[in-house]
DNA sequence: TATAATGAAGGTCAAGGAAAGTCAAAAACG
DNA sequence: CGTTTTTGACTTTCCTTGACCTTCATTATA
């Protein structure tokens, strides 16, 4: 049953997947009519799904002629999105959180199905296997160091402190 | 006189069975329901039969749309050659057998440079980051569980897409 | 011409509801 | 008696909605 959310989802990647430049320009107004909700959820929907830990970046312009920008980003790890990744994380990450960050890093490219696969084994609860506010602490650490690790070959040095 | 959880368990497993994909949604009200009992009851039997060392993957979300997805691994613990891997790490292991064995693995081409220096990133006593008794046996799950992931279903049409 | 009004976008936030998760105590089992 | 199962009270996460706010372009007006 997928929600609302979900379908909104599913309909701007579609659109944005048929776009040869990777960007997607929307009004709020059209979106949220075509799904029959208020525009709102729209927000939400970008807000939760076209984050810049997914590989995306959202820009719009209020007022007559306004719109709403979609692009998906090529190399997050060309940027300072590492940096935010290593903050965002911080000390503690739910396994939920992990799931998106690491999905989206294989969605923009930058790690294979095989290697997330690989990190979203290693964060997994059962996994862990420790009592739950020592877990969240651990996946934190573990997945730092495994980004760390994937980055050491992606670039070179300096970028990604946040991560230590 | 099967219990109600193994009863829920076999339920389960037939669905399962039936699927194409190795990938069965559900809602947990919905068993619950059919099942005449707790909602939590149905996380005691996630949290009890379908753990990763038996082959499962249980992913879930939230809120409304919810759902728990179950996957079956190709290469369940249970069967071949990863069972013989699974005994030799045990309960417990420490950084220097593990790095052996993923650089083993490396090395026979089972894994990638890559693949394998994500896993020795995972299995540091830094990344663990709890103390000794425990921090072998946190890592003797990870690995587990991350060997166990390279061995899983490629199924056809996108996995997991409902979460992303 | 400078400015004020107007309408047309998109943005924010918080409340409420809909799922699933957690934990520990009680019960049942062997 | 120790282990496994069952239950339920409480928590957390996620989705949806609506009331109200901010920004921009255009047009009317002094």
């Amino acid at each position: 049953m997928a929600s609302l959310a979900d379908r909104i989802e599913r309909y701007l990647r579609e659109q944005l997947a048929r776009t040869e430049t990777g960007v997607l320009e929307v009004q709020r107004a059209d979106l949220s009519a075509m799904f029959n909700c208020v525009p709102s959820q729209i927000n939400y929907v970008l807000a939760t799904r076209f984050t810049i830990e997914r590989g995306y970046l959202v820009e719009s312009r209020r007022g007559g002629g306004g719109f709403i920008r979609l692009m998906r980003l090529t190399c997050p790890f060309a940027c300072n999105a590492l940096d935010r990744l290593g903050q965002r994380i911080g000390e503690r990450v739910s396994q939920e959180q992990a799931g998106h960050l690491v999905r989206g890093l294989e969605e923009s490219g930058v790690v294979s199905r095989r290697e997330a696969d690989l990190i979203l084994a290693a964060t997994h609860r059962q996994a862990i296997g420790v009592p739950l506010p020592l877990r969240d602490a651990v996946r934190a650490r573990l997945l730092k160091a495994m980004l760390l690790s994937l980055f050491r070959h992606e670039a070179g040095g300096g970028v990604g402190d946040a991560l230590r």
